[in-house]
DNA sequence: ACCTTTCCTTGATGCAGATCAAAGGGCCTG
DNA sequence: CAGGCCCTTTGATCTGCATCAAGGAAAGGT
């Protein structure tokens, strides 16, 4: 990790303050975090780390997608993660990245060294506390991802990544916004096709099939609109109540 | 859950005393889990509890195997954790059950009710900590097994697996032991063909290719003799390197 | 405005693995 | 030891997605 050390805003002001891993803190708390965060930009499409990498720091995403990756020697590259504002990137305790970290639109991390943040989980149990969730909440998000991925058919693959891109960017807080429903897709073709297990072409054949349907509707190729809801849940093979996903 | 309750030994002689969500625990804080501790049994095949059911305890595996998977109500099923000797069951904080846990070999758990254990957590950070630790381990393990799900062939599903029992099975803390080794499996070939997101007889076939390329040797269909554990990596795709892979 | 680059779509073809079908083994019970 | 039951293997065929190949369309540079 390098590039950029931007001006850093207080964390009072943080878009993701009641959603990162200092969700459950209060102001003394923050104060401390404040002290040791700094802040780092990445562009659309940098590398931010890579698998085998020292892991000096740990961050949280303030703004912006980024993308956790394992590749094959061969090319073959599966996404094993979707990081987007208030996820957490890295793992206390571990000294080596597992996985390629890649920004896919520009974005901006809320840094903490490494072995400071370490003492900082010891010492404050509203971060431990609220990172176990988040891990928690990450490991249900990688086993539903793992049923997408073993026995998931293309369609249910494309429909279930628009019902968890259109839960995770229609309500920031609980419920259903509109009715019919506009979302921007974060990420391309490409990148879609890593984390579906597919490849480009069926990814984008899926969506032309689904907008010959009717169960969307596509507005240039990165904006697609919901007309029924329920009709892509259906599509998605989840049967709605359980599901996390991200 | 329900079933047989069991006498309950101390946990200074547990078997999983030093790697199960108890292992940072000192002897006053061992107390505390011990008073609120039950153990429950379940025989091979038999279902421990089903998605939806009602999460009122919490467990830790003692002895034997269980699966946790997702179906979908058209049948189709997936594995998304193997759970072995001193891993966790459940979430706290969570009311429901995400996935069906069954037991495939002869299964006793450490059971807490879940209340009573997340005040324990609160309060005895060693145990928050350490369920923190497992839940960060486990989210690896999903993460690589994202990759073989998404982007690896049928062959190299199997080799994966072998090399995974095989390294369980062989080292039960350290370095390979024979040459021609011999590794039994704990899993039927539907358990396999659900955990790769692959048929029946497709695992059947690539047995059968396997054995047929020298690679491996078929003694019955539950042991499996592996005369070149380099030529069964090199088979699996993997890199030798990080995988953690449960 | 034109060229280049990058991303996306569409078409033609091939193949890995699914599906359908049937035939061995073990292992139990009567 | 005959008859079931379950698990596994093997064969034949099908199909969903990958692969190979070629255009189109948006974006950025000159």
């Amino acid at each position: 990790m390098d590039l950029d050390l931007v001006a850093v805003p207080s964390c009072s002001s943080c878009p993701i303050r009641h959603r990162a891993v200092c969700a459950r803190c209060d102001n003394d708390e923050l104060e401390r975090l404040n002290d040791i965060k700094f802040y780092k930009s990445y562009t659309a499409g940098q590398t931010i780390a890579m698998r085998g990498d020292a892991l000096d720091s740990v961050a949280s995403v303030v703004s912006g997608t980024a993308t956790l990756e394992r590749v094959i020697e061969d090319g073959r590259t599966q996404m094993v993660g979707l990081l987007l504002p208030s996820d957490f990137i890295g793992r206390p305790g571990r000294e080596t990245l597992q996985y390629n970290v890649t920004a896919v639109s520009d974005v901006t991390l809320c840094c903490f060294q490494r072995k400071p943040f370490e003492i900082l989980l010891m010492e404050i149990p509203a971060v431990q506390q609220r990172l176990l969730e988040m891990a928690l909440d990450e490991l249900d998000a990688a086993r539903d991802w793992m049923l997408l991925l073993g026995r998931k058919t293309a369609r249910e693959k494309i429909a279930s990544l628009l019902m968890l891109i259109a839960k995770r960017t229609m309500h920031p807080d609980g419920k259903v916004m509109g009715d019919i429903t506009r979302i921007e897709l974060p990420i391309s073709r490409e990148t879609m096709a890593n984390f579906l297990g597919l490849t480009i072409e069926t990814v984008s054949r899926q969506f032309t099939g689904l907008r010959k349907d009717g169960v969307i509707d596509l507005d240039g190729n990165r904006v697609v609109r919901i007309p029924d809801l329920e009709g892509l849940l259906f599509e998605s093979g989840d049967d709605g109540d359980g599901g996390t996903l991200f």
